[in-house]
DNA sequence: TAAGTCAATGTAACCGTTTACATTTTTGAG
DNA sequence: CTCAAAAATGTAAACGGTTACATTGACTTA
């Protein structure tokens, strides 16, 4: 391996100027930087990556912490965070948290070690501790998803309770007039800001009640069980908004189960936009997230964070866009 | 941040010592071996990753590149390797190849400067030229699905030709007479073994036709037109064998859209197992790859191989299952 | 008892950069 | 022409570990 040494001596410089040229630091002669490039290509020099690091306390990498990656959410924003990455020369570390507080401190605390250049977290259990140390030790961080509470860092989430909205008033204006809701677990805020966008709305309903509203844990055979709930007590409803895609999909399948029709007697529409709800039958309306988007962006304003130094604790909040398919279609008349 | 010269202070001894403390090598008197450990304790020492990196070349990372996380077949291998580095206390770095020979060298040459330890690599545009530079700086290096021509270390697949011939062989036990493939890009050594194993078995049909084969693209939409194009010359046809799943769902959407009951005039089987294929309606008969497994799998081996420094180049060839569902479902009589 | 082993520990070089500081050379203003 | 400021370059100390080699003392063994 050729280093950085072997470089200033062909050059006939000191490896203080090789690294001027290399980083375009400082000022140095036009002329011998000339020489130092032409050193550097003669080698096939390539700076080592893990010097630099232990230098400059960055190693070019970027830790993205998600619940899981089979959660045909994540991949979307993998590859958005993956693309931007790739295009700044970063790489991605990824680590799967499964939702664990626990899991999550041991991957912040294992790639701090690595000098990982700032983190990216998809959470909702990650501990306020853990947020905090990382801002003490300056490390950048961007939250996806997470409550207001953790007002000390960037947060990028999308308008779920307007989102929710959006969906319940699809569902009537399709002709809906009891809307069921299946919501995800409340400890997640995204699940919570749904709710509360279905209930101003369904809540205004005539012949709204409480027990229209279902718990699922944001799993296909979650949404499939609370189906069977939702009909013993309401068999007249004729109109399901799911919390996410996934539950959707498993009322989907509850409703065909039981021969009831979508969307002739029953419509449904869910939540994210996960590719998935274009191949179900009938296919899925769904609330889309700019999923990859999300991904980009929250990338975007890490490196901005870690190249200026300077920290924004911006909150953004994205829009989201109705997909309306089969599954909420009106009667052709 | 505390350092090793600290705890060497404080436990009045030298780094040294330290060193072999933490890592466990050369014999230390039991006694100041406890002094150091309390001193580690007392500091909340913890040694850093990337000096050790430095002076090791190995920064405890394994560089995972594969075409694209947004294939549904690539998040459950990630997973699976994610699962077993995590346990041995590595951390995974994921690169998204497009199946780009130039993006796969360019991660290759930006990984190998991050001593990384070992590659795992799913391609089948990978070159040899950069599997064999590998080789010789001596980086462990796995591959998944890639060719014969490789002997030069370790490669994984599944035994897809053995699979093909399942999945033809059980559309025939369930009644087909007349079966089609549509086959993937023949450049993948995956799909040349499925199409192979497909004409062992078809190819001895009474009224098989090479006619009966058409290319896809692994993709939905390409599985979808070729049916439209399948259906032309054979309108008699009975059985389409898809060369994967996502290609097997499109056949499904484009024999809906003409109103082909399947499986009672069409029956329909994929490969690869992914979850899409219990969301689909119906429900598709699948060979699935173990694909989590052969994540885990390739993980150890290469796990095993960083520790050992012993390259063993087997070459696995893992049992597929056929998982009998809907679409290939016999009338009930 | 001399010599050879082995356990325990320390010293200092090394891994390959970056960078603060020092030194020398140029440049431009007065 | 002089001198301060700016430009160009070099020296050497970090960064935080690992490890080859040296040293010391205790223990065998003939």
């Amino acid at each position: 391996m050729t280093t950085i040494r072997d470089v200033a001596r062909l050059a006939g410089v000191s490896v203080a100027t090789v690294s001027r040229v290399i980083n375009q630091k400082d000022s140095v002669n036009t002329e011998t930087a000339g020489q130092v490039l032409k050193a550097i290509e003669q080698l096939q020099y390539e700076p080592n990556a893990v010097a630099r690091g232990l230098a400059g306390k960055k190693m070019g990498i970027i830790a993205l912490i998600l619940p899981d990656i089979l959660n045909p959410f994540f991949p979307a924003l993998a590859r958005g965070v993956e693309d931007v990455a790739h295009k700044k020369g970063l790489t991605v570390i990824l680590g799967n948290s499964d939702d664990l507080g626990l899991k999550e401190s041991s991957y912040i605390k294992v790639l701090k070690q690595k000098y990982v250049d700032g983190f990216i977290i998809a959470s909702n259990t990650i501990r306020e501790e853990d947020v905090q140390a990382l801002r003490n030790d300056g490390i950048p961080i961007v939250l996806l998803d997470r409550g207001l509470d953790t007002a000390a860092c960037a947060v990028i989430r999308s308008n779920n309770r307007v989102g929710a909205k959006i969906a319940v008033q699809h569902l009537i204006e399709q002709g809906c007039q009891r809307v069921a809701h299946i919501y995800g677990p409340q400890e997640f805020i995204t699940a919570r800001e749904r709710m509360l966008g279905y209930k101003e709305v369904a809540g205004g309903l005539e012949g709204y009640s409480p027990s229209l509203m279902v718990p699922g844990t944001f799993d296909i055979e979650s949404g499939r069980k609370a189906v069977g709930r939702l009909l013993a007590c309401h068999p007249d409803l004729d109109g399901i908004f799911a919390g996410n895609d996934l539950m959707a999909i498993g009322a989907l399948k509850a409703l065909r189960e039981r021969r009831i029709l979508v969307p002739e007697q029953v419509k449904v529409c869910g939540f994210d936009g996960i590719g998935l709800t274009e191949i179900t039958e009938p296919e899925l309306t769904t609330v889309a997230q700019p999923i990859y988007e999300m991904g980009r962006l929250a990338t975007q304003m890490l490196i901005d964070e870690i190249e200026s130094g300077i920290r924004e604790n911006t909150l953004i909040e994205l829009d989201v866009t109705l997909i309306p398919r089969k599954s909420t279609q009106k009667e052709e008349n």
